[in-house]
DNA sequence: GGTCATGGCGTTATCTTATTACATCGCCGG
DNA sequence: CCGGCGATGTAATAAGATAACGCCATGACC
């Protein structure tokens, strides 16, 4: 539902999908899961969310910042922004990607969340997976260790399919 | 040969180990594997080399800074410490821990170099894990998705089984 | 021995990312 | 109405990282 080929394509990502649905879809999810919960994606929140969603690529904290002091044009602190991400992340409807200090949307919120993605050093594009076998054995190796996990992370970095053609 | 309960006890590490020990070991397998390489391990990345291994817990690069300038007993530039500590990344010494924009010495040096971790988010202490299961899913998943793995970064917090104990 | 290229290091400035401290606003329950 | 709490605004600053430039030691080569 959320990949469609044909389309008038979104704003930002190079993928011939319908970003604008991706957003849309995103936003919805995202009121839903916060009624549900009781919590509150007040209209800045939610602004950010959208930012957040503007493509595929994580984007850095200040990107997002700039974005948004133009849409209100007038400046934004830092902190609100950061503060936005944070009660998202917390909800689990961003995810940070450590290891490029960014945040990118949440492909499925409110499900069960490992944080797995594959990291596109070339395009910059991120896509979330969430494959058991991972969790899986991230849960064997650290039970064998007697590790308690609270959050596991897990970034590959490397080259998409799309990249991998453009480059041969 | 890097446990030892009964010791003299290192200088940071809250472990009942000679850490010492474990010093000198990453030392002397540095020196080994620069010369095999035909890598200059100066005496600067030496020095850092061997304050990042003065815990086992990851230490961010301004921490290592405070600890050279003192030790030259003059100011060092953030540059310097940055510079040594990529040479030691780029030759497998040392790994960064993104979640923690952190360095931590390798525990095994030369050999494959996946970068799995786990961190204790009590006292901050970090194993390296290298384990092939991990390694193996995620080598599958990403065949499955198309994506060429260039870096695999596995960074799972958590609580470590001293830390339990201290806190039932 | 001279000289030249290279890589390591020093200096300074600057950039990005993130947080602390404190004030204000607005909504909701009592 | 008013007290309290959560959300936002403002200002300053900490923490992490890099850019631009140049000097100096080392070692290869003549």
């Amino acid at each position: 539902m959320t990949t469609d080929p044909h389309s008038t394509a979104g704003p930002a990502s190079g993928h011939g999908h319908d970003h604008a649905h991706c957003i849309a879809d995103a936003l919805m999810r995202a009121d839903a899961l916060c009624a549900e919960r009781g919590a509150r994606l007040t209209a800045l929140r939610r602004q950010v969310l959208e930012l957040v969603w503007n493509s595929h690529k994580p984007r850095g904290a200040y990107a997002i910042l700039e974005d948004l002091s133009q849409r209100e044009g007038k400046a934004t602190a830092p902190l609100t922004v950061y503060r936005a991400l944070e009660f998202l992340v917390e909800h689990g409807l961003v995810h940070r990607i450590e290891s490029l200090n960014a945040y990118i949307g949440c492909a499925a919120p409110g499900a069960v969340h490992s944080g797995q993605f594959l990291v596109c050093e070339t395009c910059g594009n991120a896509v979330e997976i969430d494959d058991p076998r991972i969790r899986a054995a991230i849960g064997t190796i650290a039970a064998e260790h007697g590790f308690q996990v609270s959050r596991p992370t897990v970034e590959v970095r490397g080259t998409c399919t799309d990249c991998q053609e453009k480059t041969p």
